[in-house]
DNA sequence: ACCTGAACACCGTTCAAGT
DNA sequence: ACCTGAACACCGTTCAAGT
């Protein structure tokens, strides 16, 4: 009778909480309904308890974005590094180190705003350690090389905020490419004289692929890390 | 005596409310207390007035935001128009521009968190719309302007949100190089194995001025857009 | 040691009521 | 038309009390 009158049913706990799953719970609150949708209230709900439970295995919510961060970006790490190839060219490397962060953007565009918030710490220190590794092997003298592996990140991070910030912006509904159009088409009604530019490149927007524009951009930075000397 | 007893004295309000005043007091609110410092209370409390008042002229704390963040990049925008020398050479032009925003993060930390998350409209729209006029001077054509142009974008934009979360880090009291030598001692720390990038470069950080090092940083894109026909 | 959930001190936002 | 400020529906966080 007492299970039959209970109203919700929220998850099922046979695991004693821990700081895993708070974390995982949390990762999924945000692929679900965004920055907004973590609450240590709705988490609570989640993983059956009270709001204060949490507050004994993570000392708040800053640390607690921070871990989902982590968790996300290093899983995304692990991924780029086991699928490298032996024989691969640093710029192959590179390439796919950034298109691993990029897809994890895509998947979780949360993690789009927090890594420009988190500090110069991990995760962003072991996507800049890998990067510089290639850096090195592209043969920059050492005295170049926390420039160009700076310049590489700092692109990425760049990027992955735009992408989170239209994401945020985009309709669920919508295709991508239908966003393009809205965004292209704006653009092409912008004032002539102001925006001559933006004007001239909006039909650039309409054909182009995100992953391909994003990796030209690294191509790009790539040529001019190995074009001086 | 009605003068006397009162116990608190806001800010004398001789002009009307106004979207402007509304603006300009949460950018006054932002600088001296941060993100968490603009409140619909505190900035009532500043203006005299009540917190519904507010709401008359500006939709909500998203568009006042924005608003705050527009009124400082364009007057950056401009500034740097002003100064712009007209024989400057495009990588010239380019530089002063980034320096322009580069320079607002610094005074203004709260936008480079915000930039990430403005959409591609105004003000990015104009940055990108006066890098990409230099990129058409610099003589790239016209398939290979949208990517450099983005590409410079992102870089500053990826920069200015670092540099935003380090002045989030960093204690009021300690100063640029101090922060930085606390960094770089702690890199210096790490697993000599799965950071062997990062502790080679440690050094490099306490030297580098973060000015010159975001310089270096655009003239590396820079070199990727002209080195290449 | 770990969990509970009421309570505290805030938020952004709304809205009837005023001028 | 514009302002006021109480009220609503939330927050993150704390903490006495339980097991």
């Amino acid at each position: 009778m007492a299970a039959a009158t209970r109203a919700r049913r929220p998850e099922r706990r046979e695991e004693p909480l821990s700081r895993e799953r708070i974390v995982e719970a949390a990762i999924e609150l945000l692929d679900e309904s965004g920055e907004s949708g973590l609450t240590f209230r709705a988490l609570a709900r989640h993983l059956a308890t009270g709001p204060g439970a949490i507050y004994w295995h993570v000392t708040g919510k800053d640390e607690l974005l921070g871990a989902a961060t982590d968790a996300v970006v290093g899983g995304a790490m692990t991924a780029a590094a086991d699928t490298a190839d032996e024989d691969a060219t640093p710029q192959e490397a590179v390439r796919a180190l950034a298109l691993g962060v990029f897809d994890a953007i895509d998947v979780h565009p949360w993690i789009g705003a927090q890594l420009a918030r988190s500090p110069a710490q991990s995760p962003l220190l072991r996507v800049f350690e890998h990067l510089g590794r290639q850096v090195q092997a592209l043969g920059v003298p050492h005295a170049a090389q926390f420039t160009a592996a700076s310049a590489l990140l700092n692109y990425i991070l760049g990027v992955g905020g735009q992408n989170a910030a239209n994401a945020r912006e985009h309709q669920p509904g919508a295709t991508r490419t239908e966003f393009l159009d809205v965004v292209a088409a704006s653009w092409s009604n912008l004032d002539p004289e102001e925006y001559a530019f933006t004007r001239a490149v909006a039909d650039q927007l309409r054909d182009h692929d995100d992953r391909e524009e994003f990796l030209a951009g690294i191509d790009l930075i790539l040529t001019g890390i190995t074009g001086r000397w």
